[in-house]
DNA sequence: CATTTTTCCTAGGACCCCTAGGCATTTGCT
DNA sequence: AGCAAATGCCTAGGGGTCCTAGGAAAAATG
C-alpha cells in the first residue's frame, strides 16, 4: 500500500488546520489520522502523545503569530507600530482561532528548553512587544506594568470577541479603535507613581 | 442500598469544585460519579449529557462571580467602586479558576432563554460594569467602549497571570495595582473623539 | 541485491459518553 | 397502613478516543 508521507511537521501542520477549522480544544488524533486516511496508531511514530501534538502547534502558531507582527510593525514607530501590532495580532487571533488558543496554553518546562534553540517564538513576542513600547520612553519597571497591561487588553478583548461576549449591539470593530485610541493615550501619560490623589482617599 | 441523594444542583457543585481542582475542560461525568460513589449512567437522571452539565456550571459560576463583585462594590462610588470590582473580578477568578473558565463559554440560546427567569448572571455581570463606569460621567457609545476595554484588560490580565504569561520577575500583583491606576486615569479622560493627531498622520 | 531503517498496520486495553431497560426505594393517595 | 406511581440508581452494552506492543511492508542504505 501506498505511503502517506507523514512527517512531525506535516502532521502539525494538519493539526493547526483541523484547530483553525474545531477549536484547538477538540483537535484529535482520531480525526487526524482520518484525514490522512491512516490509522490512528500510525501518527505516533511522529509525535509522542496528544500533549506533545498540543505543543507542537503551540510552537508552529507562536510563531507564526510572531512573524506575522514582526511584518507589519516593520518600519513603524510610536503610534502607528502600537496599532499595526494591535491589529495583525487581532487579524491572526480572528482569522486563526485554533491556533491562536494554541499559543495560550501553557508549555512544558522540558518542551520550551527543548525549543530554545529555534529562537523562542515565545520570547519574541514579548520582546516585540517592548520594542514597540520603547518609542513611549518607558524604563523598566513602567515597561513591563504597561506591557502586561497591553497584552492583556489585546488578549482579553479578542477571546472576549471570539467568544461572543460583546453581546451589545455596538459595532466591534468601531469598539477596538476606540480602545487603540485610548491605549495610545495611556501610553503617552503612563503615571510613573502610583497617584497621590488615591493614597488620600484610601487612608484614614 | 442506600441512595446518593442526588439533585441536579448537588451535583453542578460537585462539578463546579472538580473544576477548580483539575480545570473546567477537564471534568468528566466518570469522575463525578466516582465523587459520589455511584455509576456513571446514575448522573443522567440529574443532568442531560455533559454539555448541559458544563451550562449549569456555567450559570452557577456567573451567579457567584456577580455576587462577589456586587458584594464587593456596595456602597462605593468611583475609583473606589472600580478598584473593588477589579479585585473582586481577580479574587473570584484566581480562587475559582476551574468555575471561572465556566463563565467563558458561549451558552446556547436555549440554554440562555432558559434561565431567562433567574435574572441571568450573564446581564447582571454587564450591568455591574456599566454601573461603576456611570461614576466616570460617560455616556454612550463611550460608556460601551470604555466597558468593553475594562473587560478585555481584567479577563486578559487574569487568563494570562493563571496561564502562566508573566514570566517576567516583576511582581503579579504590583504590576495589577499599577495596571488599575492607569485605568483609572485612562477613564478619567476617555477620549471622546478619535484623536485628530492621529488621523492627520494616517493620511497623506 | 541484502540489510537495515522507517512507515504503517493489526490487535487490544483502558477510559470516557450516553442509551435502554429493570429493580428498588421513596412518595403520595386513599 | 397499604398500594400505586414516580423516582433513583442499577446492569448491560455500543461507540469513540488515547495509547502500547509487536509485526509486515515499503524505502533507504550498503
Amino acid at each position: 500500500m501506498a505511503r502517506a508521507g507523514l512527517t512531525a511537521e506535516r502532521v502539525t501542520e494538519a493539526a493547526a488546520e483541523l484547530a483553525d477549522a474545531v477549536g484547538f480544544e477538540n483537535i484529535t488524533v482520531s480525526a487526524l489520522a482520518r484525514s490522512f486516511g491512516v490509522k490512528d496508531a500510525s501518527l505516533y511514530s511522529h509525535v509522542r502523545n496528544l500533549q506533545d501534538l498540543r505543543e507542537r502547534v503551540a510552537l508552529l502558531s507562536a510563531g507564526e503569530l510572531a512573524d506575522h507582527i514582526a511584518a507589519a510593525v516593520a518600519g513603524r514607530a510610536g503610534k502607528d507600530a502600537m496599532i499595526a501590532f494591535a491589529n495583525a495580532y487581532r487579524e491572526y487571533a480572528l482569522a486563526h482561532p485554533g491556533r491562536y488558543a494554541a499559543t495560550q496554553i501553557q508549555l512544558e518546562p522540558a518542551a520550551l528548553a527543548a525549543l530554545a534553540k529555534k529562537s523562542t517564538a515565545y520570547a519574541r513576542n514579548v520582546e516585540l512587544t517592548h520594542a514597540m513600547l520603547r518609542a513611549y520612553r518607558l524604563t523598566e519597571p513602567d515597561l513591563t506594568d504597561a506591557g502586561r497591561l497591553l497584552r492583556s487588553a489585546f488578549h482579553g478583548y479578542i477571546t472576549l470577541e471570539a467568544n461572543g461576549g460583546f453581546s451589545h449591539s455596538r459595532d466591534v470593530q468601531t469598539s477596538w479603535e476606540r480602545a487603540l485610541d485610548a491605549l495610545h493615550l495611556l501610553l503617552e501619560q503612563w503615571p510613573s507613581e502610583p497617584s497621590r490623589h488615591a493614597a488620600e482617599e484610601e487612608g484614614i
